[in-house]
DNA sequence: CCCTTTCTTTGCGCTTGGTCAAAGTGGCGC
DNA sequence: GCGCCACTTTGACCAAGCGCAAAGAAAGGG
């Protein structure tokens, strides 16, 4: 009974997913009734970078941090997953195991499906299919992006469109700007940029200076975004 | 006539690559029948960065380097098509246009099919389907390696793994090494690794030097696989 | 409420690798 | 066969930003 009572509940959140549109409500009720949904707290691990990919995921609710540590020890930050998102599908990747670690940020709420579904999900759900290539199009899309402004733009640039990017896909209008609505710290940043906590902190030190941003603790909130672009893009 | 004979060949030729693994004969078959071949010559043009996305494309012989221009003028090379590499599938992505331009590096064939089949295609196909989204997934991946590399490792060690990979994907075993099939300057190894075609001059001199690899104009041989992979990848 | 932990800030020296400059060289077209 | 052009090499200089170090501040736990 109370299973059943989160599927309902599930449906009516996911009706209106982009992954989900155009998909028939028959068949979108029976692809949840084999989802299971789960809490996870701020620091609690979905999935660890090599374990054996056994599910795949969607985020209903919160926000999570997808991380890599690379052989000699380095971590990086691949992406952050924001709600409606689809992750963990290794299985798409032709792959046995996760490429990363997804870490909760704040409280978040995931389903997940075992991953032997993933083939016959995608095989009996056309639209699905074309839904989720769009996805991993677009998260191709995103690494390129960054690969771009990693070869060819320096630091600072970088930081600016990563804070950008951060606003707009994860930000909450409040009194004094946008604020990022997540704790992330300047070692995250970092991370996703290619550069060290370092230069990350001075850079928000001069921003916060010429009043673009404000900073805090694991808090960033972006004041001055017409300002901040004009660092992204000089010339524009 | 002339026509049934292209397809005739062009199903021979596609029938084992990966991408159309295990799908049916008969829908293989359809799908050639759509298809339309051309050949395309050093420096030609397949599509162009920016034009509306009109088809999709199979290469099916030669090489392709396919490359971005930032919106200052700086140029990108995203990736190198090899033979039996699906590309160019924007639709896969949702985008109208061709995020880059891609360029024939030698004598090349491709075929290609209208755009605007795509979604039938995926929907008609599920094995394609599937088989695609690894495609798409797997170079995912390979952004993902050249993020971690670009943001944890010293332009040495870029290059060497960008070396090392052309070797292993493009590689022709010679007398005195493996020949890179295609040619290639620095200034592509450059914008393969986020630097400058100097410092790649540099390297590779160091490392002719080394005996590690023998240069030349758009040349390249690794002579000593295991000494590069050494500074690839120098604890392991 | 204090102590510990984690995150942030800031200074300083130094290395990597980019920029600028110029000469060398192989290949191709005419 | 000559000359041009694209590609490559090498040197000298310089600065962005990293590594190292250390202190300060905000949370959180006991």
């Amino acid at each position: 009974m109370l299973k059943a009572q989160n599927v309902a509940i599930d449906i009516s959140l996911v009706r209106n997913l982009p992954l989900f549109r155009q998909m028939e409500p028959a068949a979108l009720a029976r692809l949840m009734t084999r989802a299971t949904p789960r809490r996870v707290l701020p620091g609690d691990i979905v999935f660890e970078q090599g374990a054996e990919a056994a599910a795949f995921y969607l985020l209903l609710h919160g926000r999570l941090k997808v991380s890599q540590v690379t052989p000699d020890g380095q971590q990086v930050m691949v992406r952050v997953v924001h709600p409606g998102d689809l992750f963990g599908f290794a299985r798409a990747l032709a792959r046995p195991d996760y490429p990363g670690t997804a870490r909760a940020a704040v409280e978040s709420i995931v389903v997940s499906w075992p991953m032997t579904d993933w083939d016959a999900v995608v095989e009996n759900n056309p639209r699905l299919a074309i839904n989720a290539m769009q996805t991993i199009g677009q998260r191709l899309d995103e690494a390129h992006t960054r690969l771009r402004e990693m070869s060819t733009q320096e630091v600072e640039r970088r930081v600016a469109h990563a804070v950008l990017r951060l606003a707009e896909k994860a930000g909450r209008v409040e009194a004094t700007g946008t604020r990022i609505d997540f704790p992330i710290t300047r070692q995250d940043i970092a991370e996703m940029t290619g550069t060290t906590l370092h230069t990350v902190s001075r850079l928000l030190s001069s921003w916060e200076g010429q009043g673009l941003v404000e900073g805090g603790r694991q808090k960033l909130t972006v004041v001055d975004a017409e300002g901040l672009a004009r660092i992204a893009d000089p010339e524009s």
